[in-house]
DNA sequence: CTGTTAGCGCGTTCAA
DNA sequence: TTGAACGCGCTAACAG
């Protein structure tokens, strides 16, 4: 491109040398309160700035992180990569963006090209499937999201707090059928741990348990809604938005009214088609804020990998 | 981090130069068969991969991009960016996100910072208030979506296109008293254009005009979808999606049946709430695509800047 | 065809 | 407290 100042030429306008510009651009010590000021004056009078590509030659660190999201249009992971970007970019990362589709085998690709880049960290969406063994290296730079694995820093959702919550606001409603809506097992987090969650409920608190947990998707909650509705039915507890987007639209065409929908989710479209729709919020955008913050603090070798567990919040 | 090899390595392991191997490299001509296949061959025997920040400080460009939606749960701009960013990753270049949720100030904020880290390029969505002065000296790196500017190039959608389409199509169904519910004319292309092309079929039809320019949320399509509907409207148009979503929710609590709903969109979330909907592809995924390669073009100096408009596609 | 040499912009010694 | 010299991994100019 144009000529971009260096430090040489830094060093050239303030009568100094490039090693004390140096200095004064990674804020080190020994250099007098003068010349410091001095250099910086002339610093930000050219709107001068490092080149990225020169330092991270010498430091081995480009400041470049990657996101790898399932889907760019997931509701859930929107709101978390939207808290994400700007604490990326305040301490100076660059946050690169993958999409993997929930394929594992994307993932895998993407992970070697990140591995080759030498990028400084990543944050991955976890989902089923993605097996612990192809995370291969990235132990110490890897923070996953939504789903743990041994060895990894990880941000999960309280899955069982999210469901207790539900249930036990509809059981205070009054409410003593409630069906739930989920996803398969094979899914520890969102299947197995919300599913359990809505089993140790009803059997403590001598519940009929009526559920289905066809998967992820808004088709299958329209389609498999109406396994879970008993002429008892008055409530419905659906693992995700998603799945009570798809629940509700069903709903709505048989012209079924007076049930009360309850989803894991807050999204704002959730909130707009349906607010009618009990919500917990399992701290999305919160859960993105603390695996940037993570993230950062692995890399800078200030934390060691370590599961955080996202609380619950009513909505 | 860990010792990657050089240049200099494969050299030493091959037996030749480091400039025979720079040469190899970079596909250049002037390589003995023999020599070319043995460094290859000792190259990804130990999967040698160069430094990109070594070659970016010689070559200038670090082979990154950015772009920047308005909102990254943007159901359209999502269509857009999963096609992009293959096409970058084929290509080498690394995309990183950001989000400048409508604010010109945020969009000047990213792009001096992208200035300074020297960036290669910017795809950018345009909106209403983006002033092309604040691009500044992005003429040859930048390529606007969704909008076109003077001295820019742009990927825009047949605004007046797709909105003709479907009132011919509605036309053709035998609707005479179809409304319009669009998105005022501060915003000249889903604004404007789409609204005058609407007044235009009208005029030419001889049909009365009946419209509300609301603006974009859903929320505003909700509320004011009323204002349009006369005792003989049997149609309904809304500039995009979102718009249609929020009348629908409204027509759906009102129990207004039979009324035909077309929009500009076809995104999925639209597809599976409302598939009764009549809509057109105004060609987000293609636009994608394009953006990304008309980029890339102008990066490689092979392409001046253009406005490309992506034809509408029936669906 | 190939190896040698000289930087790119920066951080890091090491003397002064 | 400061500056000069060196090298990071790579490409480009110049010799062989």
């Amino acid at each position: 491109m144009q000529n971009r100042l260096t430090i040489k030429d830094i060093a050239r306008l303030s009568g100094v040398g490039k090693s004390t510009v140096s200095r004064v651009l990674n804020n080190e010590s020994g250099v007098s309160e003068r010349t410091r000021e001095r250099v910086e004056a002339v610093m930000n009078q050219h709107g001068f700035s490092p080149s990225r590509s020169a330092r991270a030659m010498r430091g081995q660190s480009d400041k470049v992180v990657a996101i790898i999201v399932t889907r760019l249009d997931s509701l859930s992971e929107n709101l978390a990569v939207q808290t994400m970007l700007p604490v990326f970019y305040e301490q100076g990362y660059d946050p690169i963006m993958m999409e993997s589709k929930f394929s594992p085998q994307m993932v895998e690709e993407h992970l070697g090209m990140l591995k080759r880049r030498n990028i400084d960290g990543v944050v991955l969406f976890g989902f089923t499937g993605l097996g612990e063994q192809m995370l291969g290296s990235w132990q110490s730079s890897l923070v996953m999201l939504a789903r743990d694995a041994r060895g990894f820093a990880s941000v999960c959702y309280d899955d069982e707090g999210a469901i207790r919550v539900l249930m036990q606001r509809l059981y205070d409603g009054g409410h003593r059928h409630i069906s739930y809506l989920g996803v398969p097992h094979s899914d520890v987090t969102t299947g197995q741990r919300r599913h359990n969650a809505y089993l140790e409920f009803c059997q403590q608190n001598a519940l009929p348990a009526v559920a289905a947990l066809p998967g992820l998707g808004m088709k299958q909650g329209y389609e498999k809604v109406a396994d879970v509705l008993t002429p008892q039915t008055t409530a419905l507890v659906c693992a995700t938005d998603t799945l009570a987007l798809g629940a509700s639209k069903y709903l709505q065409e048989q012209r079924i009214d007076g049930l009360q929908l309850a989803s894991v989710g807050n999204t704002p479209l959730m909130k707009f088609l349906h607010p009618e729709i009990v919500t917990v919020d399992p701290g999305y955008a919160d859960s993105g804020r603390q695996a940037a913050m993570q993230l950062i603090e692995q890399i800078n070798g200030r934390s060691e990998p370590r599961q955080i567990v996202i609380p619950v919040t009513l909505s």
